[in-house]
DNA sequence: CGGCGTTTTTACAGGAGGTTTACAAGTTCA
DNA sequence: TGAACTTGTAAACCTCCTGTAAAAACGCCG
């Protein structure tokens, strides 16, 4: 079953596809080669790191699992390889600096999930949901 | 057997199906690997906590006996085992902090029925305004 | 009450899976 | 060619998930 939603996808002059994440302070150009910016800084990411982020962000909130990731940033095969994925996963999250974690989640068994980045816990409970938003 | 009822399938689109839970609270995404949200903060759940979760709130307002849990999470046998489905529902209730109790009821054995949330009878308005604080 | 079966709660151990570091091979580019 | 950068792999370490045991608490009923 594909994921419902993919973040920003914006028809521009009803040809071009333009594709871009961002939130409060990254900026991901998700066209191959896009610029990535944290915080207003260039991020140097290498080509793995910078697909591996693409991936991430484009699904942000989904639960990317393992074996996705392998195939489309390495290809097929790989899958019951090494712990390649957990190495890059980590290089990445070095350069996202002290977001790293409120970023990428480790789903355990399964894969990684890309959260948004979120103000600082407000009183829980009152923001509507906006998942529902999409059904 | 079958559970007879489910709550919420949403046709999307004539084609897609998405499977979803949802009250004033909580939202379980119902698809494998799916999120949980209590109070728009996401859950982390390990797949066991997850499926019961699911399994649960699928029938909601239904009783659902020990040995169905036990068939549908952890698959034939285990029938006559120990207490690991006790357990985990506890480490589920856990994870509901204070609306455990209203979510999950014990049916003395039979199973789990989970009930949808309702408003706590406020007999004596003594909701602080959230509202007015959120504003 | 007293007994008995069931559920709750806590704690623990094994194992699966992820993180981290280091290193060597491979690229890129001047 | 050589410096700087990328990438894959290995290995030790650590964290999380899960099932189980055992005791406490609970519910039912004679």
């Amino acid at each position: 079953m594909e994921p419902i939603t993919s973040n920003t996808a914006y028809a521009v002059g009803g040809l071009s596809l333009v594709r871009r994440y961002q939130d409060e302070h990254l900026t991901v150009d998700l066209r191959p080669g896009g610029a990535v910016y944290l915080d207003a800084q260039p991020m140097r990411l290498t080509r793995k790191e910078f697909e591996l982020l693409c991936l991430l962000t484009d699904n942000a909130g989904e639960i990317v699992p393992r074996n996705v990731l392998l195939m489309k940033v390495w290809g097929y095969s790989m899958e019951i390889r090494t712990r390649t994925l957990d190495v890059h996963i980590r290089r990445l999250r070095k350069k996202l600096g002290s977001y790293a974690d409120s970023y990428i989640e480790t789903v355990f068994g399964v894969g990684y999930r890309f959260q948004r980045f979120r103000q600082p816990h407000r009183f829980a409970g009152f923001l509507p949901n906006l998942l529902a938003a999409t059904a």
